[in-house]
DNA sequence: CCGTAAAGACCGTAAGGCAT
DNA sequence: ATGCCTTACGGTCTTTACGG
């Protein structure tokens, strides 16, 4: 077996695959299907829902308030986890669009079966009963916190050729990527966690066993001055410990004492004043501001 | 001679069937 | 009920060898 770059067969052709019974392989354009499914996105806003969804997804497998992590990439987080996000995000993208759980695939879209599909890596792994359907394919590339999505057509021809995995499954093959599948956006930002932004040294305070929560929210806080701290961040650094939400309350003094101020979004008051400096503190956001000079007013 | 496309080995959970 | 096996679904990750 030659296993250089495959040629496809073109649009026209008869597919291989007989799974949705004997078919011609259609290039995009020609895809009704494919078609209506786009028309159905399209007043949607894809990357936005999709970049949330897939934020929600890895928040809970990283469970960051148990476990301490925020690192999908961390050999913390076992391969079965990273795998696992692409099921939580199925989830979070039906929701998100207010699709259908729907057989015979994942959901229906505008009455056409679609499949949910996601990897961390560099291609997919398309089972046999999505072979010639549809599926959003979803990249996300960890290590620059960026995603992006495709709508295809797997066609059984426009897959990898071999066995596959143990289930059948198989890859896109390049050609059937870069020439007939169509993208759904471009490269679109995830949201950091701000915990990636601390040096290595920095981290290691943070989340050490000791101190206790409020030396380490402290440390955090003043590191991260002027970055937006979500919940979740306060509660991954107070993991194991309890109530780190009142222990990050109650740090408030101590910041003062290196001329920070922190706000939580919570109160208007200090919304307001992070709006001051052109920051909006959404309501479960805090974040830690140097206002030397200017008069207290947040306590 | 090495980067990358392709192949396929392997993993975890859940659900269903069937024999205790 | 309980245990055991198989299938289904969600994937990662390492190995292989083509081809520039």
């Amino acid at each position: 077996m030659s296993r250089g770059r495959l040629v496809l067969q073109e649009p026209g052709d008869l597919c291989m695959g007989t799974n949705t019974g004997e078919h011609i392989l259609r290039a995009p354009a020609e895809d009704s299907e494919l078609q209506d499914v786009l028309s159905w996105l399209a007043p949607h806003d894809v990357a936005g829902l999709y970049t949330g969804a897939i934020a929600n997804a890895i928040d809970y497998v990283l469970d960051g308030a148990r476990t301490g992590r925020y690192d999908l990439q961390s050999g913390e987080v076992h391969p079965g986890e990273r795998a696992s996000v692409g099921a939580k995000l199925e989830y979070e993208v039906l929701r998100s669009f207010s699709l259908p759980k729907a057989a015979p695939l994942d959901t229906l879209i505008a009455g056409v079966p679609v499949d949910i599909k996601a990897t961390v890596g560099a291609n997919w792994a398309i089972p046999s009963e999505a072979h010639c359907h549809l599926c959003i394919c979803t990249q996300i590339q960890l290590g620059r916190n960026r995603h992006r999505s495709w709508l295809v057509r797997t066609h059984k021809s426009w897959l990898y050729r071999g066995k596959g995995n143990r289930d059948g499954k198989r890859g896109l093959a390049v050609q059937a990527w870069d020439k007939w599948s169509v993208p759904l956006y471009d490269w679109t930002p995830l949201p950091v966690n701000p915990l990636t932004l601390l040096t290595p040294e920095q981290t290691s305070r943070v989340l050490a066993e000791k101190p206790g929560q409020e030396e380490r929210l402290t440390l955090m806080f003043r590191y991260l001055a002027g970055h937006i701290i979500p919940r979740s961040v306060i509660s991954t650094v107070g993991a194991g410990r309890h109530d780190p939400l009142r222990r990050a309350r109650g740090v408030r003094n101590r910041l003062a004492k290196d001329g920070l101020t922190l706000l939580c979004g919570k109160f208007p008051e200090q919304r307001d004043t992070a709006a001051a400096h052109a920051i909006t503190l959404g309501p479960e956001d805090w974040i830690a501001l140097r206002t030397d000079g200017e008069h207290e007013s947040a306590g």
